[in-house]
DNA sequence: TTGAAAGCGCTAACAA
DNA sequence: TTGTTAGCGCTTTCAA
């Protein structure tokens, strides 16, 4: 690893005015011509710097926390992660994943983090919801992501899950569906309450009265299937939007025991969570992927733009919302992240 | 943050004598009553090192670098990390997981993790395969996770997948399936050879003549379905191993459109690698979950026992092996863990 | 048995 | 415009 001394030696000037100059402080400080020397020296020898030194100095090592209970049982911690992590690299940070599930103490964790100098903190949950930002993060720059904070003071992003059911629905709509039936949660989540206001005004807009027998709102998988089975045979829909890729599945098992086939006897649009349908077992079906990617990347340069103390706008941003797809167009099609901007900051 | 210093002011000694003590170093080197009231004070003042600052002066970092490039598709990689970090955590390491999927250069990646000074790196494939490694990371201790390195130089952990496929087939041998068929993969793999070699073992050894005609490797989806249709027809077979839970669920297609029911009509085990059907559709199934947990867990192990030079004797494990449940058991059941040990080790 | 001192690579105040 | 200096928190000789 090459050292700032060594440029200094070899360019014949001092370890500071290196310093300067790699630092983009030299502006109006070190001479021009001197300035580009040591960029160049610098660059023959490959030169980076070493954060761990500078952080020593500094106290700041451009590293970010990333914090979830849930990294290991969904695969939308992956996609979150990258995105946190793209944003991060881009902007000259790192990332740190700590998981604080399976029995380790969230806190020990934590501890570790700041201990390792984490800058500021992603504190993540899997799908939107109220959320108590722990207390040892009380005096750090923190960001929700996909999580509200329940006293409303944390700046957080999350998913658009009102637009998410409007277009799915709406979607529906414009394919012909008559009967459109909607797969809910019966557990009371933010998304499932954005979602079914969403279908619902999706519903009414198209001139259809929202009717409560065609939403099923189900949790235990025994019960629940035999719940969509008998709205199944009740209502006979001929679209279903389903809350996630769980809720699809029992249309699916429904469809098969009576001999129909999705995406030619029935409509299904569904939030895929899990990759397995779209990816695996019916790429040719129209599901909804969820803005995971988005969603870390947003909530990443969030923080980073706390910590600096510089406003978001500049940054620059990969697009992140695509139109909902044709119906047999090949998905998973991103839709709708929203970054809500709401209450203070904690700072250090 | 409290510093050696402070600890050494209150406690009346200089820094270094509170350095031999931190370190453990303080045998016959301190007294042991000033080395008592040393850790009081320290314990007192909650003094955690600063790893910065020790990584400046010892050139070590205690940070492990986790390589993959499928955490985003994956919820595999959660456990896998989850198994790293918490053994990089009791050993007293941190993780640093970086995902070169999604267009990011794999080789920054790795720079990057060497900047911050990584003292050795876990490359995780997400199944097994024969892989090469990065020539970056050439220098440094390295372990395979879940992967097998294609020059045998480089050791790794993988899962043992003929026991896997032998136990799963041996356990439906007796719960009493007469025609047991295999649904496997057709992408030549490490675990696809594996897998059908115990299945054949299992059922040779239960007195059935292997039967091509009860062997179906599949691919795409679509062809798939119909590939084990046809054979679900023509042999009607009663027990049925599966590659993934991708298959399985092809199976669960079959059945439900012939009306049978399966812990019922038949039987199925499979490996379940996205924990859908495990956690969420089919709580009662029997399914194999793959050991990625442990994967992880034995992989950073060997790491630290690479970077530290002692044997892994000198840790505590979990226990990471467990017989198979009978039919009806809760699942998941995590099964076999083999750690090979191979070839030569890169060393700084 | 203890402490003083040097130095890891870097930044920043100050002096020249 | 540049260099000198001090010091971030720690480890590790070396001398006392």
């Amino acid at each position: 690893m090459t050292t700032m001394k060594e440029i200094a030696q070899q360019t014949g000037v001092s370890v500071s005015t290196v310093s300067l100059v790699m630092n983009h402080h030299d502006e109006g400080r070190v001479k021009a011509e001197v300035a580009s020397r040591v960029r160049e020296t610098a660059r023959r020898l490959g030169y980076k710097v070493n954060p761990m030194a500078r952080s020593l100095r500094t106290n700041s090592t451009r590293i970010l926390g990333f914090i979830s209970d849930e990294v290991a049982t969904t695969p939308y911690a992956g996609g979150m992660i990258l995105g946190a992590q793209s944003a991060a690299s881009q902007l000259g940070y790192m990332l740190i994943t700590v998981s604080t599930d399976g029995g380790m103490k969230e806190d020990d964790e934590i501890e570790a983090l700041k201990r390792y100098g984490a800058d500021g903190f992603l504190y993540a949950e899997m799908s939107n919801r109220v959320t108590d930002v722990p207390e040892k993060l009380r005096d750090y720059p923190v960001v929700l992501t996909d999580a509200t904070d329940r006293n409303g003071a944390i700046p957080s992003v999350e998913p658009d899950e009102f637009s998410i059911a409007y277009d799915a629905t709406t979607h529906l709509v414009q394919a012909g569906c008559r009967r459109i039936a909607y797969i809910g949660c019966s557990r009371p989540m933010i998304a499932q309450d954005g979602r079914l206001a969403g279908y619902r005004a999706a519903m009414e807009e198209a001139g259809k009265r929202y009717d409560e027998n065609l939403v099923v709102n189900v949790l235990e998988p025994k019960s629940a299937l035999q719940a969509v089975s008998d709205m199944f045979d009740r209502e006979q829909p001929d679209g279903f939007f389903c809350f996630n890729d769980a809720r699809a599945w029992y249309v699916y098992e429904c469809a098969a025991r009576r001999g129909l086939t999705i995406g030619k006897d029935i409509s299904v649009v569904g939030v895929d969570n899990h990759r397995v349908f779209a990816e695996t077992l019916y790429p040719q079906l129209t599901t909804v992927e969820l803005p995971h990617f988005e969603m870390g990347f947003w909530a990443a340069a969030k923080l980073v733009s706390i910590i600096e103390d510089r406003p978001l706008d500049d940054f620059v941003w990969p697009k992140t919302t695509a139109p909902m797809p044709p119906i047999d167009a090949p998905i998973p099609a991103k839709i709708h992240c929203t970054l809500l901007e709401k209450g203070s900051v904690a700072r250090r």
